[in-house]
RNA sequence: GGAGCAGCCCGGGUGAACGCCGGCCACUGCAGGACGGGGUGGCGGGAGGAAAGUCCGGGCACCGCAGGGCAGGGUGCUGGUUAACGGCCAGUCGGCGCAAGCCGCAGGACAGUGCCACAGAAAACAGACCUCCUGUCCCGCGAGGGGCAGGGAAGGGUGAAACGGUGCGGUAAGAGCGCACCGCGCGCCUGGUGACAGGAGCGGCACGGCAAACCCCACCCGGUGCAAGAGCCAAUAGGGGAGCGUCUUCUCCGAAAGGGGCAGACACGGGCGGCCCGCCCGAUGCUCCCGGGUUGCUCGCUGCUUGAAGGCGUCGGCAACGGCGUCUCUAGAUGAAUGUUCGCCGCUCUCCCGGGAAACCGGGAGGGGACAGAACCCGGCUUACAGGGCUGCUCCAGCG
RNA sequence: UGCGGGGUGGAGCAGCCCGGUAACUCGCCAGGUUCAUACCCUGGAGGUCGCAGGUUCAAAUCCUGCCCCCGCGA
Protein backbone atom coordinates (compact mmCIF):
# COMPACT_ATOMS: atom_id res chain seq x y z
CA UNK A 1 0.00 0.00 0.00
CA UNK A 2 2.91 2.16 1.43
CA UNK A 3 4.35 2.12 -2.75
CA UNK A 4 1.63 2.52 -4.49
CA UNK A 5 1.67 5.99 -2.96
CA UNK A 6 5.23 6.64 -2.41
CA UNK A 7 5.00 10.01 -4.50
CA UNK A 8 2.01 10.74 -2.56
CA UNK A 9 2.35 14.39 -0.14
CA UNK A 10 -0.67 14.83 2.20
CA UNK A 11 -1.51 17.31 4.70
CA UNK A 12 -0.90 14.86 7.57
CA UNK A 13 3.71 15.22 6.50
CA UNK A 14 3.09 19.03 6.25
CA UNK A 15 3.46 21.82 9.18
CA UNK A 16 0.31 23.52 9.01
CA UNK A 17 0.20 25.81 12.12
CA UNK A 18 1.83 29.16 12.86
CA UNK A 19 3.14 27.26 16.33
CA UNK A 20 5.12 24.69 14.80
CA UNK A 21 6.80 26.76 12.25
CA UNK A 22 8.19 29.05 15.38
CA UNK A 23 9.30 26.27 17.62
CA UNK A 24 11.22 24.82 14.97
CA UNK A 25 12.62 28.32 13.73
CA UNK A 26 13.78 29.29 17.32
CA UNK A 27 15.44 25.81 18.60
CA UNK A 28 15.86 23.52 15.09
CA UNK A 29 18.89 23.32 13.34
CA UNK A 30 19.84 25.44 10.45
CA UNK A 31 21.24 23.69 7.17
CA UNK A 32 22.15 26.45 4.40
CA UNK A 33 22.70 25.69 0.78
CA UNK A 34 22.65 28.68 -2.17
CA UNK A 35 18.72 29.11 -2.83
CA UNK A 36 16.95 27.61 0.39
CA UNK A 37 17.63 27.50 3.79
CA UNK A 38 16.65 24.52 5.71
CA UNK A 39 15.94 24.45 9.65
CA UNK A 40 14.84 20.43 11.56
CA UNK A 41 14.57 19.41 14.79
CA UNK A 42 13.43 16.06 15.84
CA UNK A 43 9.99 15.57 16.86
CA UNK A 44 9.23 15.49 20.25
CA UNK A 45 7.15 12.44 21.10
CA UNK A 46 8.19 8.94 18.76
CA UNK A 47 6.25 10.16 15.81
CA UNK A 48 7.55 8.51 12.74
CA UNK A 49 6.58 10.64 10.18
CA UNK A 50 8.81 13.41 8.94
CA UNK A 51 6.88 16.77 8.42
CA UNK A 52 8.14 19.44 6.25
CA UNK A 53 6.64 23.32 5.82
CA UNK A 54 7.58 25.73 3.47
CA UNK A 55 8.03 29.52 3.87
CA UNK A 56 8.16 32.01 1.03
CA UNK A 57 8.15 35.80 1.89
CA UNK A 58 7.47 38.48 0.30
CA UNK A 59 10.86 39.74 -0.55
CA UNK A 60 11.35 36.90 -3.04
CA UNK A 61 9.02 38.38 -5.17
CA UNK A 62 5.64 39.11 -6.72
CA UNK A 63 2.21 36.29 -6.04
CA UNK A 64 2.99 34.74 -9.36
CA UNK A 65 7.53 34.07 -8.11
CA UNK A 66 6.33 32.95 -4.76
CA UNK A 67 3.65 30.11 -6.19
CA UNK A 68 6.63 28.85 -8.60
CA UNK A 69 8.92 28.69 -6.04
CA UNK A 70 7.13 26.74 -3.46
CA UNK A 71 5.47 24.54 -5.86
CA UNK A 72 8.90 23.45 -6.40
CA UNK A 73 9.85 23.04 -3.11
CA UNK A 74 7.02 20.84 -3.03
CA UNK A 75 7.71 18.66 -5.70
CA UNK A 76 11.45 18.29 -4.88
CA UNK A 77 10.23 17.48 -1.35
CA UNK A 78 7.24 14.93 -3.15
CA UNK A 79 9.55 12.66 -5.12
CA UNK A 80 12.66 12.29 -2.52
CA UNK A 81 10.95 12.29 1.31
CA UNK A 82 12.28 8.80 1.90
CA UNK A 83 15.41 10.29 1.73
CA UNK A 84 15.01 11.99 4.46
CA UNK A 85 15.90 11.03 8.60
CA UNK A 86 12.41 10.12 10.24
CA UNK A 87 11.06 11.54 12.94
CA UNK A 88 11.78 15.04 11.88
CA UNK A 89 9.77 18.68 11.91
CA UNK A 90 11.22 21.03 8.81
CA UNK A 91 10.88 24.36 7.28
CA UNK A 92 12.69 25.23 4.21
CA UNK A 93 13.22 28.84 3.78
CA UNK A 94 13.73 30.17 0.19
CA UNK A 95 15.85 32.80 -0.71
CA UNK A 96 16.09 35.63 -2.59
CA UNK A 97 18.02 33.85 -5.28
CA UNK A 98 15.64 31.24 -5.45
CA UNK A 99 13.27 33.96 -7.57
CA UNK A 100 15.90 33.45 -10.98
CA UNK A 101 17.08 29.87 -9.84
CA UNK A 102 16.97 27.71 -12.18
CA UNK A 103 15.98 23.76 -11.64
CA UNK A 104 18.95 22.06 -11.47
CA UNK A 105 20.14 24.25 -9.03
CA UNK A 106 16.73 23.19 -6.21
CA UNK A 107 18.33 19.86 -6.90
CA UNK A 108 21.50 20.30 -5.91
CA UNK A 109 20.26 22.30 -3.09
CA UNK A 110 18.69 19.65 -1.55
CA UNK A 111 21.09 16.92 -2.16
CA UNK A 112 23.27 19.03 0.36
CA UNK A 113 20.15 19.34 2.74
CA UNK A 114 19.96 15.51 2.74
CA UNK A 115 23.51 14.72 2.94
CA UNK A 116 23.83 17.37 5.72
CA UNK A 117 21.23 15.90 7.53
CA UNK A 118 21.88 12.66 7.51
CA UNK A 119 25.03 13.39 9.29
CA UNK A 120 23.24 15.50 11.76
CA UNK A 121 20.17 12.79 12.50
CA UNK A 122 22.29 9.47 11.84
CA UNK A 123 18.85 6.24 12.45
CA UNK A 124 19.18 5.25 15.70
C1' G B 1 1.71 51.73 -50.82
C1' G B 2 2.92 54.99 -46.58
C1' A B 3 1.42 57.65 -42.10
C1' G B 4 -2.40 57.76 -38.52
C1' C B 5 -7.30 57.44 -35.57
C1' A B 6 -11.23 54.62 -33.16
C1' G B 7 -13.62 50.08 -31.60
C1' C B 8 -13.67 44.77 -30.70
C1' C B 9 -11.25 39.95 -29.94
C1' C B 10 -7.19 36.32 -28.64
C1' G B 11 -3.57 35.89 -24.56
C1' G B 12 -0.13 29.16 -27.26
C1' G B 13 -1.68 23.75 -28.48
C1' U B 14 -0.76 18.65 -27.33
C1' G B 15 1.42 14.01 -24.90
C1' A B 16 3.76 11.13 -20.87
C1' A B 17 5.28 10.31 -15.66
C1' C B 18 4.28 11.77 -10.69
C1' G B 19 1.05 14.86 -7.64
C1' C B 20 -2.70 18.70 -5.11
C1' C B 21 -7.95 20.79 -3.88
C1' G B 22 -13.07 20.04 -4.03
C1' G B 23 -17.98 17.39 -5.67
C1' C B 24 -20.81 12.81 -6.62
C1' C B 25 -20.97 7.33 -6.55
C1' A B 26 -19.27 2.42 -4.94
C1' C B 27 -16.47 -0.73 -1.66
C1' U B 28 -13.85 -1.18 2.88
C1' G B 29 -13.65 -0.81 7.75
C1' C B 30 -12.34 2.93 12.70
C1' A B 31 -15.26 4.90 16.53
C1' G B 32 -19.96 4.46 18.32
C1' G B 33 -26.21 6.42 21.52
C1' A B 34 -25.79 9.58 17.28
C1' C B 35 -23.60 13.37 14.06
C1' G B 36 -19.01 11.69 12.03
C1' G B 37 -13.81 10.55 10.48
C1' G B 38 -9.91 7.28 7.67
C1' G B 39 -8.44 4.24 3.29
C1' U B 40 -9.07 2.39 -1.93
C1' G B 41 -11.28 2.79 -6.72
C1' G B 42 -14.35 5.20 -10.61
C1' C B 43 -16.58 9.67 -13.14
C1' G B 44 -16.94 15.09 -13.82
C1' G B 45 -14.69 20.19 -12.32
C1' G B 46 -10.36 23.30 -11.05
C1' A B 47 -7.39 31.33 -12.14
C1' G B 48 -7.55 36.55 -15.31
C1' G B 49 -8.25 40.38 -18.96
C1' A B 50 -6.68 42.70 -15.90
C1' A B 51 -7.78 37.73 -10.73
C1' A B 52 -3.50 43.51 -9.57
C1' G B 53 -3.92 48.72 -7.28
C1' U B 54 -7.85 49.22 -3.44
C1' C B 55 -9.83 54.77 -6.20
C1' C B 56 -15.50 54.91 -6.26
C1' G B 57 -20.57 52.56 -6.14
C1' G B 58 -23.94 48.65 -4.48
C1' G B 59 -25.62 43.68 -2.44
C1' C B 60 -25.15 41.13 2.28
C1' A B 61 -24.25 41.19 7.82
C1' C B 62 -24.15 43.41 12.61
C1' C B 63 -24.39 47.98 15.57
C1' G B 64 -27.01 52.66 15.97
C1' C B 65 -31.52 55.40 14.88
C1' A B 66 -38.40 59.88 18.77
C1' G B 67 -37.22 64.52 16.67
C1' G B 68 -34.28 68.87 15.50
C1' G B 69 -29.74 71.52 14.72
C1' C B 70 -24.44 72.01 13.82
C1' A B 71 -20.12 70.05 12.12
C1' G B 72 -17.69 66.59 8.46
C1' G B 73 -17.15 64.23 3.60
C1' G B 74 -18.34 63.91 -1.63
C1' U B 75 -20.18 65.47 -6.49
C1' G B 76 -20.36 69.96 -9.86
C1' C B 77 -22.08 72.24 -18.24
C1' U B 78 -27.07 69.79 -20.09
C1' G B 79 -30.25 65.59 -20.92
C1' G B 80 -30.47 60.47 -20.41
C1' U B 81 -29.02 55.46 -18.37
C1' U B 82 -28.68 52.35 -13.87
C1' A B 83 -29.64 48.65 -7.95
C1' A B 84 -26.03 52.62 -7.44
C1' C B 85 -21.80 55.51 -8.90
C1' G B 86 -17.01 60.19 -9.18
C1' G B 87 -19.07 55.09 -14.27
C1' C B 88 -21.32 54.90 -19.23
C1' C B 89 -24.09 57.15 -23.60
C1' A B 90 -25.73 61.40 -26.46
C1' G B 91 -25.23 66.56 -26.89
C1' U B 92 -23.29 71.91 -25.64
C1' C B 93 -19.07 75.06 -24.82
C1' G B 94 -13.58 75.72 -24.71
C1' G B 95 -8.62 73.89 -26.32
C1' C B 96 -5.37 70.76 -29.77
C1' G B 97 -4.92 68.42 -34.67
C1' C B 98 -4.92 69.42 -42.24
C1' A B 99 -8.44 65.39 -40.94
C1' A B 100 -10.47 60.81 -38.81
C1' G B 101 -10.57 62.20 -33.84
C1' C B 102 -8.55 63.42 -28.85
C1' C B 103 -8.50 66.25 -24.12
C1' G B 104 -11.17 69.20 -20.24
C1' C B 105 -13.00 68.99 -11.36
C1' A B 106 -16.50 72.91 -17.48
C1' G B 107 -21.65 75.99 -11.35
C1' G B 108 -21.16 81.17 -8.89
C1' A B 109 -16.08 86.66 -8.80
C1' C B 110 -22.50 92.83 -7.71
C1' A B 111 -23.31 87.38 -0.82
C1' G B 112 -18.82 88.32 1.86
C1' U B 113 -13.39 87.75 3.07
C1' G B 114 -8.58 87.22 0.99
C1' C B 115 -4.34 87.19 -2.64
C1' C B 116 -2.01 89.25 -7.29
C1' A B 117 5.72 88.50 -5.84
C1' C B 118 9.53 91.30 -8.94
C1' A B 119 9.24 95.34 -12.22
C1' G B 120 6.33 99.66 -12.79
C1' A B 121 3.90 106.36 -11.62
C1' A B 122 -0.18 103.26 -10.70
C1' A B 123 -2.46 96.22 -9.56
C1' A B 124 -8.51 97.08 -8.71
C1' C B 125 -10.42 102.40 -7.60
C1' A B 126 -9.35 104.92 -9.98
C1' G B 127 -5.26 107.64 -10.69
C1' A B 128 -1.02 110.27 -13.87
C1' C B 129 5.95 109.08 -14.09
C1' C B 130 7.93 110.59 -18.82
C1' U B 131 4.88 113.15 -21.93
C1' C B 132 0.85 115.97 -25.56
C1' C B 133 -1.95 120.76 -26.03
C1' U B 134 -3.82 125.98 -24.66
C1' G B 135 -3.12 130.54 -21.86
C1' U B 136 0.26 133.35 -19.02
C1' C B 137 4.87 134.66 -16.34
C1' C B 138 10.29 134.19 -15.81
C1' C B 139 15.38 132.99 -17.88
C1' G B 140 18.09 132.95 -22.57
C1' C B 141 20.68 136.90 -28.49
C1' G B 142 18.64 132.29 -30.24
C1' A B 143 17.51 127.06 -30.40
C1' G B 144 15.14 126.12 -26.12
C1' G B 145 14.40 125.51 -20.64
C1' G B 146 11.46 126.31 -16.16
C1' G B 147 7.06 127.93 -12.98
C1' C B 148 1.65 128.65 -12.47
C1' A B 149 -3.62 127.82 -14.15
C1' G B 150 -6.36 124.61 -17.16
C1' G B 151 -7.63 120.64 -21.07
C1' G B 152 -6.37 115.42 -22.24
C1' A B 153 -4.88 110.18 -21.55
C1' A B 154 -3.45 109.33 -27.88
C1' G B 155 2.20 107.95 -27.56
C1' G B 156 6.65 105.83 -24.38
C1' G B 157 8.22 102.41 -20.71
C1' U B 158 7.12 97.90 -16.82
C1' G B 159 4.45 93.54 -16.34
C1' A B 160 1.14 87.45 -16.85
C1' A B 161 -2.47 91.32 -16.60
C1' A B 162 -2.77 98.72 -17.31
C1' C B 163 -9.90 100.11 -17.45
C1' G B 164 -12.51 97.80 -24.80
C1' G B 165 -9.41 96.47 -29.99
C1' U B 166 -8.42 97.97 -35.38
C1' G B 167 -9.34 101.69 -39.06
C1' C B 168 -11.45 106.37 -40.71
C1' G B 169 -13.32 111.03 -39.28
C1' G B 170 -12.83 114.80 -35.72
C1' U B 171 -9.72 118.25 -32.46
C1' A B 172 -5.47 123.24 -30.00
C1' A B 173 -4.16 118.30 -28.30
C1' G B 174 -7.28 114.46 -27.46
C1' A B 175 -11.24 111.32 -25.91
C1' G B 176 -16.98 105.97 -28.05
C1' C B 177 -16.81 112.44 -29.16
C1' G B 178 -19.02 110.28 -34.15
C1' C B 179 -19.05 106.08 -37.75
C1' A B 180 -17.80 100.75 -39.71
C1' C B 181 -16.28 95.84 -38.18
C1' C B 182 -15.01 92.77 -33.89
C1' G B 183 -15.52 92.05 -28.52
C1' C B 184 -18.74 93.11 -24.13
C1' G B 185 -23.49 94.08 -21.58
C1' C B 186 -29.02 94.39 -21.67
C1' G B 187 -33.71 92.87 -22.68
C1' C B 188 -36.66 90.82 -27.22
C1' C B 189 -37.73 87.08 -31.15
C1' U B 190 -36.85 82.10 -33.31
C1' G B 191 -35.11 76.86 -32.63
C1' G B 192 -34.13 73.26 -28.68
C1' U B 193 -36.79 69.22 -22.80
C1' G B 194 -32.09 71.69 -21.63
C1' A B 195 -26.88 73.28 -21.66
C1' C B 196 -26.90 76.61 -25.66
C1' A B 197 -27.14 78.44 -30.73
C1' G B 198 -28.89 81.96 -34.47
C1' G B 199 -31.16 86.74 -35.66
C1' A B 200 -32.50 91.81 -35.57
C1' G B 201 -32.16 95.94 -31.95
C1' C B 202 -30.45 99.06 -28.01
C1' G B 203 -26.36 100.79 -24.88
C1' G B 204 -21.45 103.59 -25.67
C1' C B 205 -17.89 100.37 -22.14
C1' A B 206 -19.57 100.13 -16.76
C1' C B 207 -18.33 94.65 -14.67
C1' G B 208 -9.48 92.61 -14.48
C1' G B 209 -7.75 87.57 -12.82
C1' C B 210 -7.66 83.53 -9.03
C1' A B 211 -13.00 79.51 -6.13
C1' A B 212 -7.63 72.41 -8.26
C1' A B 213 -7.85 80.20 -1.96
C1' C B 214 -11.56 80.44 2.21
C1' C B 215 -16.40 80.40 0.73
C1' C B 216 -21.71 80.59 -1.50
C1' C B 217 -25.40 77.67 -4.15
C1' A B 218 -27.66 72.87 -5.76
C1' C B 219 -27.75 67.64 -4.92
C1' C B 220 -26.03 63.14 -2.22
C1' C B 221 -23.99 60.55 2.27
C1' G B 222 -25.62 56.89 9.68
C1' G B 223 -21.12 53.72 11.34
C1' U B 224 -18.24 49.33 10.74
C1' G B 225 -16.82 45.60 7.60
C1' C B 226 -17.01 38.24 5.89
C1' A B 227 -11.26 38.44 11.19
C1' A B 228 -18.99 41.25 9.25
C1' G B 229 -21.98 37.83 11.62
C1' A B 230 -24.60 32.95 13.15
C1' G B 231 -24.36 28.01 15.32
C1' C B 232 -21.83 23.96 18.33
C1' C B 233 -22.44 26.76 23.66
C1' A B 234 -23.71 24.38 28.31
C1' A B 235 -21.68 30.62 29.51
C1' U B 236 -24.46 36.68 31.58
C1' A B 237 -19.10 30.50 33.73
C1' G B 238 -16.47 30.95 38.35
C1' G B 239 -12.76 34.98 40.74
C1' G B 240 -10.59 40.05 42.58
C1' G B 241 -11.13 45.50 43.01
C1' A B 242 -13.72 50.39 42.62
C1' G B 243 -18.21 53.48 42.25
C1' C B 244 -23.57 54.26 42.94
C1' G B 245 -24.12 61.70 46.31
C1' U B 246 -26.61 65.83 48.99
C1' C B 247 -31.09 68.31 50.57
C1' U B 248 -36.48 68.70 51.38
C1' U B 249 -41.98 67.14 52.08
C1' C B 250 -44.78 62.96 53.60
C1' U B 251 -44.60 58.27 55.86
C1' C B 252 -42.85 53.40 58.51
C1' C B 253 -39.60 51.11 62.61
C1' G B 254 -37.44 52.96 67.14
C1' A B 255 -37.52 55.85 73.85
C1' A B 256 -33.56 58.38 71.22
C1' A B 257 -29.42 58.28 68.01
C1' G B 258 -30.28 56.34 63.61
C1' G B 259 -32.23 53.25 59.63
C1' G B 260 -35.90 52.19 55.53
C1' G B 261 -39.77 53.61 51.66
C1' C B 262 -42.46 57.05 48.02
C1' A B 263 -42.03 61.73 45.56
C1' G B 264 -39.36 66.16 44.23
C1' A B 265 -35.05 69.55 43.56
C1' C B 266 -29.81 70.30 42.64
C1' A B 267 -25.60 68.00 41.26
C1' C B 268 -22.78 63.57 39.69
C1' G B 269 -22.07 59.23 36.78
C1' G B 270 -23.49 56.19 32.56
C1' G B 271 -25.95 55.43 27.52
C1' C B 272 -27.72 57.39 22.74
C1' G B 273 -20.50 55.00 18.26
C1' G B 274 -18.49 63.01 15.37
C1' C B 275 -20.87 67.02 18.62
C1' C B 276 -25.04 69.80 20.86
C1' C B 277 -30.15 70.52 22.27
C1' G B 278 -32.97 66.86 23.96
C1' C B 279 -34.29 61.96 25.72
C1' C B 280 -33.44 57.53 28.83
C1' C B 281 -31.21 54.96 33.21
C1' G B 282 -28.98 54.82 38.35
C1' A B 283 -29.47 49.73 44.66
C1' U B 284 -30.86 41.54 46.17
C1' G B 285 -29.06 45.36 40.44
C1' C B 286 -26.02 48.35 37.12
C1' U B 287 -21.38 50.45 35.29
C1' C B 288 -16.09 50.42 34.89
C1' C B 289 -11.30 48.15 35.61
C1' C B 290 -8.06 43.83 36.56
C1' G B 291 -7.47 38.85 35.65
C1' G B 292 -8.66 33.65 33.32
C1' G B 293 -9.91 30.31 28.88
C1' U B 294 -9.70 29.53 23.28
C1' U B 295 -3.26 25.74 17.56
C1' G B 296 -11.25 25.60 18.48
C1' C B 297 -14.69 23.41 14.58
C1' U B 298 -18.93 24.16 11.24
C1' C B 299 -21.96 27.56 8.53
C1' G B 300 -21.53 32.32 5.98
C1' C B 301 -18.72 30.01 1.01
C1' U B 302 -20.34 28.85 -4.09
C1' G B 303 -25.07 26.67 -5.89
C1' C B 304 -31.29 24.30 -4.41
C1' U B 305 -33.69 27.15 -11.51
C1' U B 306 -29.67 30.12 -8.65
C1' G B 307 -28.30 35.58 -10.36
C1' A B 308 -28.73 43.60 -10.76
C1' A B 309 -25.33 36.21 -14.26
C1' G B 310 -23.60 34.99 -19.32
C1' G B 311 -24.38 33.54 -24.84
C1' C B 312 -27.74 33.93 -29.12
C1' G B 313 -32.11 35.95 -31.53
C1' U B 314 -35.78 39.75 -31.82
C1' C B 315 -38.31 44.49 -30.62
C1' G B 316 -37.87 49.89 -28.74
C1' G B 317 -33.98 53.67 -28.58
C1' C B 318 -28.84 57.77 -32.35
C1' A B 319 -26.52 55.30 -28.13
C1' A B 320 -25.58 53.79 -23.06
C1' C B 321 -29.55 50.68 -21.87
C1' G B 322 -34.25 48.27 -21.44
C1' G B 323 -38.49 44.54 -22.78
C1' C B 324 -39.51 39.55 -24.63
C1' G B 325 -38.05 34.52 -26.24
C1' U B 326 -34.52 30.63 -25.94
C1' C B 327 -30.06 28.09 -24.29
C1' U B 328 -26.05 27.37 -20.56
C1' C B 329 -24.67 26.38 -15.14
C1' U B 330 -19.07 28.08 -14.84
C1' A B 331 -13.00 27.22 -9.02
C1' G B 332 -14.09 27.31 -3.72
C1' A B 333 -8.57 27.10 -0.97
C1' U B 334 -7.59 28.72 4.65
C1' G B 335 0.86 27.88 6.20
C1' A B 336 -3.75 28.72 1.67
C1' A B 337 -5.33 23.64 -4.14
C1' U B 338 -5.77 24.81 -9.46
C1' G B 339 0.75 22.13 -10.54
C1' U B 340 6.28 20.14 -11.41
C1' U B 341 9.63 17.87 -14.86
C1' C B 342 10.69 16.12 -19.74
C1' G B 343 9.23 15.70 -24.99
C1' C B 344 6.60 17.03 -29.79
C1' C B 345 3.92 20.67 -32.84
C1' G B 346 2.86 25.80 -34.05
C1' C B 347 4.73 31.43 -33.85
C1' U B 348 9.04 34.51 -34.08
C1' C B 349 14.51 35.95 -34.19
C1' U B 350 19.77 34.78 -35.27
C1' C B 351 23.50 31.72 -37.58
C1' C B 352 25.11 27.72 -41.02
C1' C B 353 24.47 24.46 -45.58
C1' G B 354 22.14 23.60 -50.58
C1' G B 355 19.23 25.74 -54.88
C1' G B 356 18.09 30.51 -57.30
C1' A B 357 19.61 36.69 -60.84
C1' A B 358 16.30 38.09 -56.85
C1' A B 359 11.92 37.59 -54.03
C1' C B 360 12.04 33.09 -51.88
C1' C B 361 12.20 27.55 -51.17
C1' G B 362 14.30 23.06 -48.56
C1' G B 363 17.33 21.18 -44.38
C1' G B 364 20.05 21.75 -39.60
C1' A B 365 21.57 24.22 -34.85
C1' G B 366 20.62 27.75 -31.01
C1' G B 367 17.58 31.49 -28.52
C1' G B 368 12.78 34.11 -27.20
C1' G B 369 7.51 33.65 -25.67
C1' A B 370 4.66 39.45 -21.83
C1' C B 371 1.86 41.50 -17.51
C1' A B 372 0.49 38.69 -13.82
C1' G B 373 -2.43 34.15 -9.10
C1' A B 374 -9.30 33.90 -7.02
C1' A B 375 -9.69 34.75 -0.80
C1' C B 376 -17.69 37.09 0.61
C1' C B 377 -20.00 38.51 -4.19
C1' C B 378 -21.18 41.96 -8.15
C1' G B 379 -20.94 47.07 -11.40
C1' G B 380 -17.14 50.46 -12.85
C1' C B 381 -12.39 53.26 -12.81
C1' U B 382 -7.06 53.28 -12.86
C1' U B 383 -2.48 50.97 -13.78
C1' A B 384 0.83 46.76 -16.18
C1' C B 385 1.25 43.83 -20.73
C1' A B 386 5.51 39.79 -25.49
C1' G B 387 3.02 38.94 -29.71
C1' G B 388 -1.18 38.43 -33.00
C1' G B 389 -6.10 38.94 -35.51
C1' C B 390 -10.74 41.50 -37.31
C1' U B 391 -13.81 45.84 -38.57
C1' G B 392 -14.65 50.97 -39.71
C1' C B 393 -12.59 55.77 -40.79
C1' U B 394 -8.91 60.04 -42.06
C1' C B 395 -4.70 62.30 -44.65
C1' C B 396 -0.74 61.88 -48.37
C1' A B 397 1.39 59.62 -52.88
C1' G B 398 0.89 56.55 -57.32
C1' C B 399 -2.07 53.89 -61.01
C1' G B 400 -6.85 53.10 -63.52
C1' U C 1 -8.02 43.50 4.87
C1' G C 2 -8.56 48.56 6.73
C1' C C 3 -5.81 52.99 8.09
C1' G C 4 -1.83 56.59 8.98
C1' G C 5 3.03 58.99 8.04
C1' G C 6 7.01 60.05 4.71
C1' G C 7 10.14 60.81 -0.20
C1' U C 8 14.00 68.03 -0.62
C1' G C 9 22.54 68.49 -2.22
C1' G C 10 26.77 62.86 0.12
C1' A C 11 23.95 62.30 5.46
C1' G C 12 20.21 64.36 8.88
C1' C C 13 16.38 67.80 8.60
C1' A C 14 13.42 73.17 7.63
C1' G C 15 10.31 75.36 3.97
C1' C C 16 4.26 73.05 2.07
C1' C C 17 -1.14 74.81 6.02
C1' C C 18 -1.38 80.67 3.72
C1' G C 19 1.97 79.60 -4.28
C1' G C 20 6.73 84.06 -6.14
C1' U C 21 13.64 84.06 -2.77
C1' A C 22 15.06 76.34 -1.44
C1' A C 23 17.30 77.90 4.90
C1' C C 24 20.33 75.12 8.83
C1' U C 25 23.95 71.41 10.91
C1' C C 26 27.54 67.74 9.66
C1' G C 27 30.41 66.27 5.51
C1' C C 28 33.39 67.90 0.68
C1' C C 29 36.89 71.52 -1.92
C1' A C 30 40.26 75.85 -1.80
C1' G C 31 42.90 79.50 1.09
C1' G C 32 44.63 81.24 6.01
C1' U C 33 46.67 79.82 10.98
C1' U C 34 50.74 75.85 12.76
C1' C C 35 57.33 73.20 12.19
C1' A C 36 53.09 69.70 10.98
C1' U C 37 48.04 67.62 12.22
C1' A C 38 43.51 68.55 14.80
C1' C C 39 40.61 72.71 16.57
C1' C C 40 39.62 77.55 14.66
C1' C C 41 38.86 81.70 10.68
C1' U C 42 37.45 83.06 5.46
C1' G C 43 35.45 81.75 0.80
C1' G C 44 33.22 78.16 -2.57
C1' A C 45 30.93 73.99 -5.11
C1' G C 46 26.97 70.66 -4.91
C1' G C 47 19.61 70.00 -5.22
C1' U C 48 15.30 66.96 -12.34
C1' C C 49 12.28 69.02 -4.45
C1' G C 50 10.06 60.44 -5.98
C1' C C 51 7.57 60.19 -11.37
C1' A C 52 3.81 61.92 -14.98
C1' G C 53 -0.18 65.14 -16.21
C1' G C 54 -3.21 69.44 -14.95
C1' U C 55 -4.86 74.53 -12.53
C1' U C 56 -2.30 79.31 -12.39
C1' C C 57 1.17 84.85 -15.04
C1' A C 58 4.00 81.63 -11.75
C1' A C 59 3.99 74.90 -8.39
C1' A C 60 8.76 71.84 -3.68
C1' U C 61 3.86 74.04 -2.08
C1' C C 62 -2.75 73.34 -4.91
C1' C C 63 -5.52 69.04 -7.74
C1' U C 64 -5.45 64.00 -10.18
C1' G C 65 -3.06 59.31 -11.27
C1' C C 66 1.13 56.13 -10.43
C1' C C 67 6.08 54.28 -7.84
C1' C C 68 8.91 53.35 -3.41
C1' C C 69 9.86 53.27 2.07
C1' C C 70 8.17 53.04 7.25
C1' G C 71 4.52 52.20 10.98
C1' C C 72 -0.36 50.79 13.27
C1' G C 73 -5.21 48.09 14.02
C1' A C 74 -8.38 43.76 13.25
Amino acid sequence: MANARAFAFPKSARLLSRRDFLTVQDTGLKVSADCVLALAKRRATGAIETRIGFTVSSKVGNAVVRNRVRRRLRQLVRTRRHELPKGLDMVLIARNSAATAEWPAFVRAFDRVTSELKKRFPPP
